[in-house]
DNA sequence: CTAAATCGTCAAGTCGCTTGACTAGCACGG
DNA sequence: CCGTGCTAGTCAAGCGACTTGACGATTTAG
């Protein structure tokens, strides 16, 4: 036996829930990669992720912290660095004196359309990649797995 | 119009890569919480990672930085973690001074066990959630990706 | 109309990682 | 065989992304 290597015992790392992770990373680089670029540079910190849930008609932060499945304390600090930014503001909402709205800017418009743009991209490379077949059989496949 | 919900706007939302990161997420998620039910706790912390890239036959610490693609501080601090706990020890390495090797003890190495059948189980649960021509559908579609 | 729940805020702390600064051992050209 | 530089690992400090705790201001329910 020539040599034995230090991961002989490591093939079983390498299974489909791996795959999945690095998949899933490979999409969200590109994503956030790709609109930085383009003059959106808050994608690559973690308040980008409140845009992701957030359109032109706004949304109170209460339900954002449900959707975003984190603290509230945390969507307000996230919401917080985009309102520095100028891609977010607070407004107040008009049938409930607690609530305030979060609404996008001019600027945050101008996310929302790149953000989509980006993403039909994005699609676009993984099917020109995989076969327009085996894109569809992996987007029924993930379909079927989150039920 | 009866009523205009928040999310109408949102529908963009819902695209492959998000799928990709639920699946991502859930497979991880089910992965920690099975071993940590099992009574192996620490893959609920980062230094659960390091395990996946160590075997019986151990890891020099440099190496194991390559492979996770962290700072060599951060492997530290996490291989740090799991020597406490007891589940890795770390040896002088006989060729080279300076080196050490990360090696599991006999916790471990019932931890690399107990890994493996968790690992089978899981994707067990999805061969039989999508059937197995979707689920080898999903594994090539996942390799081409990762090409 | 009071009691409880909800919306948002301020403050402080934890976790997972980073960068910086350092020591001990190896490698190699002169 | 020796110094110059590279590599393996450690110690310390700090930052980003969260969390929990405590709180005032509304709204809703009984």
């Amino acid at each position: 036996m020539v040599k034995r290597l230090d991961d002989n015992d490591l093939a079983s790392i390498d299974h489909i829930g791996l795959a999945l992770w690095r998949a899933a990373h490979d999409w969200r680089h590109r994503m956030r990669a790709e609109l930085a670029a383009r003059g959106y540079p808050w994608h690559e910190s973690a308040a980008g992720e409140v845009l992701a849930h957030l359109g032109p008609s706004g949304i109170s932060q209460a339900l954002l912290t449900e959707r975003m499945g984190l603290s509230k304390q945390a969507v307000q600090q996230l919401v917080d660095q985009l309102e520095v930014l100028g891609v977010v503001g607070r407004a107040p909402d008009p049938h409930d004196g607690r609530a305030k709205r979060i609404v996008l800017t001019e600027l945050g418009l101008a996310d929302f359309a790149e953000r989509n743009k980006v993403k039909r991209l994005i699609e676009q490379q993984y099917r020109d990649k995989l076969g327009p077949e085996a894109f569809a059989a992996l987007e029924a496949a993930l379909a079927r797995l989150a039920q």
